[in-house]
RNA sequence: GGGUCGGUGCCCGAGUGGUUAAUGGGGGCGGACUGUAAAUCCGCUGGCUCUGCCUACGUUGGUUCAAAUCCAACCCGGCCCA
C-alpha cells in the first residue's frame, strides 16, 4: 500500500497503515486529505467511528492505539462516534480467532461496557482520559443493540444478500480455520455485516480499525453503498504487539499491560520489553518523535518508552516517580518508595503460613503456587528472601508496612 | 440422517487395565547471567492454611480388588455420503 500520505496532517498520518480509498487525483469522497481541508473551510465534522465489543473486563494498550487516533480525530474538532458492541459481543467477532467465542450473557457485556468507559477516562479532566468526554459535541456513545436487536429476518437476509461464501471463505481467519478442519458457525459469517451495518446506522465518514480488521470495514462500505449513503473511508493502524515480543497483545494471551495498571507496575512492564518493541511503541503509544530517539543506548530509550507511556496513562508527574521507585526495588532499597501499590491484608487470618498468606491476599494464583514460588526463590519480604512456604506470621503487626516481592516485576506494601 | 475417525492437563501430543497428578514438546512462571533486554543454563508448571487430603483424561452409568485405558448410552467435533 504505498499511498502518498504527504496532504495528510501528521497527527492523522502517525502510526497509519492502511487508508482507503485513496484517490489524490479525486476528490473528497476518495481523499480524505480533501476531505479534512473541506472541514476547516465549512465547519462540519467528520464522524469517525470506532467499536469496540465489551467481550472482557479489561482494556489494554493495544486498544489505546486506535483510542488515541479517535482522540486526536477529536481533538482536530471531529465527532467520535464510539460504538459499544454489546449486541455483536454475543456474536463474537471471529477474526483473529481460531474457535468460536463463547457467547456472552447480557448481564456479563452490560457490566464490561462500563468499566470500559471507566477505563477510557469517563469521568476524568480530558487532559488525564484517552478520549474527551467533556467538549461538547465530541463524543457519541452508542450502543449497537439500538438498532441490531431489532432487525427483523427481512433485514437480516437483506444484509446477507451484500456477501458471498466465497468472500466470506477468503477471509483469512475462516480459510484458515477451513483448512485446520476447525468448525466455523454459520453465525459468524454475519459478524462483519454487521459491524459494516453498524457504519452505516451512524453514517460514518470515517472507521477506525487495526489491520485485522480491513475486511469488516470494507464491508461497511459495501453496506453504506448499498444503503445508498456516502462511503467511510477506512483508517487502519497497527496491531500492537504484545510483550511477549511476538504475539498480538491480547488478555487471553496474557501479554498485555492494561490501562488501569497502576504505574508501577506498568512502568516496570514496559521497562523490560523486548527490544524490537520499542520503537514501534513509542511510535504508536507515545507522541515522542521517534527518530531523535535512534540515536540513544538502547537502555535508555527503552526508559523513556515506558516512562512516556505511563505518563500517558498516569500523568507525567505519576510515570517519574513509578522509574524512581522501580531503580530504587531493583536496587534492593525498599525505603523511600513513593508509590508501591498496597494490598490488604484484612482477609487473611492469622496466624498464616507464607503459602497462605501469598495466596490470600491473590498475589499468587494459589496456595500450591504459592508454596512453589516460595521454594523457587521468588518471594521476598522487604528484600529479605523468604525460603520456607511453612514461615510462619503469628500476626498482622509482623507484616504490615512491609513489602511483598514475587519475582522482579511485582511489589506491594502490605496494608491493614 | 448414514458411514467413519476422534474428544487427555494452558496448547500440541504420548499413554490402551495396576509405582499415573499422568512420558515428551511448546508456552508460561521462577532462578543464574544481563541492560529488570536477547541468547544460554537450571528449576517449577492440578487444588487445599499441606508431613496429609481432595479432584482430574468429553458426560453419565457399568465391569473389575484396580480404569484415561474394557463395556453401554449420551454429548461434541472432523471427514465422506445425503
Amino acid at each position: 500500500m504505498p499511498v502518498k500520505t504527504t496532504a495528510l496532517p501528521p497527527w492523522l498520518r502517525r502510526g497509519m497503515v492502511d487508508l482507503f480509498p485513496f484517490a489524490e487525483s479525486e476528490g473528497p469522497d476518495r481523499n480524505l486529505a480533501l476531505r479534512i481541508q473541506e472541514y476547516s473551510k465549512t465547519g462540519k465534522p467528520l464522524r469517525v467511528k470506532l467499536g469496540i465489543d465489551p467481550t472482557g473486563s479489561e482494556i489494554h494498550l493495544g486498544h489505546s492505539i486506535l483510542f488515541r487516533k479517535l482522540r486526536a480525530f477529536q481533538d482536530a474538532g471531529h465527532i467520535a462516534v464510539l460504538i459499544i458492541g454489546d449486541f455483536t459481543a454475543r456474536i463474537g467477532d471471529p477474526t483473529g480467532k481460531s474457535k468460536t467465542r463463547n457467547q456472552l450473557s447480557n448481564k456479563q457485556v452490560e457490566e464490561n461496557a462500563l468499566t470500559y468507559l471507566e477505563q477510557l477516562g469517563f469521568g476524568k479532566p480530558s487532559e488525564q482520559s484517552l478520549l474527551d468526554f467533556t467538549t461538547p459535541g465530541r463524543l457519541e456513545i452508542r450502543r449497537n443493540s439500538e438498532w441490531l436487536s431489532d432487525l427483523d429476518l427481512v433485514q437480516v437476509i437483506d444484509l446477507l444478500g451484500n456477501a458471498t461464501v466465497g468472500q466470506m471463505l477468503a477471509k483469512e481467519d475462516f480459510s484458515k480455520r477451513v483448512d485446520l478442519g476447525i468448525p466455523i458457525s454459520l453465525h459468524e459469517f454475519l459478524y462483519p455485516l454487521l459491524q459494516g451495518y453498524d457504519s452505516v446506522v451512524v453514517k460514518a465518514d470515517v472507521e477506525l480499525g487495526g489491520t485485522d480488521q480491513k475486511f469488516n470495514v470494507a464491508m461497511g462500505r459495501d453496506l453504506q453503498r448499498h444503503f445508498k449513503q456516502q462511503q467511510q473511508f477506512g483508517l487502519l493502524l497497527p496491531i500492537l504487539v504484545g510483550l511477549d515480543g511476538i504475539q498480538k497483545m491480547s488478555k487471553s494471551i496474557g501479554n498485555t499491560v492494561g490501562l488501569n495498571e497502576d504505574p508501577l507496575s506498568m512502568y516496570s512492564k514496559l521497562e523490560k520489553v523486548p527490544d524490537t518493541l520499542v520503537t514501534s511503541y513509542l511510535e504508536l503509544l507515545t507522541d515522542i518523535e521517534v527518530n531523535e530517539t535512534l540515536s540513544l543506548d538502547p537502555r535508555e530509550r527503552q526508559k523513556i518508552m515506558a516512562l512516556n507511556v505511563t505518563a500517558s496513562c498516569h500523568g507525567l508527574a505519576s510515570a517519574k516517580v513509578a522509574q524512581a521507585d522501580a531503580a530504587r526495588l531493583v536496587a534492593g532499597a525498599r525505603d523511600h518508595i513513593a508509590e508501591v501499590p498496597s494490598v490488604s491484608i484484612s482477609t487473611v487470618n492469622f496466624p498464616a503460613k507464607a503459602f497462605y498468606f501469598l495466596s490470600a491476599i491473590g498475589l499468587c494464583k494459589s496456595s500450591s503456587d504459592a508454596r512453589r514460588q516460595i521454594e523457587g526463590g521468588a518471594v521476598r519480604l522487604d528484600g529479605n528472601k523468604i525460603v520456607d512456604p511453612n514461615l510462619e506470621f503469628a500476626d498482622r503487626n509482623m507484616l504490615l508496612g512491609k513489602v511483598v516481592q514475587i519475582g522482579k516485576k511485582t511489589f506491594r506494601r502490605i496494608e491493614m
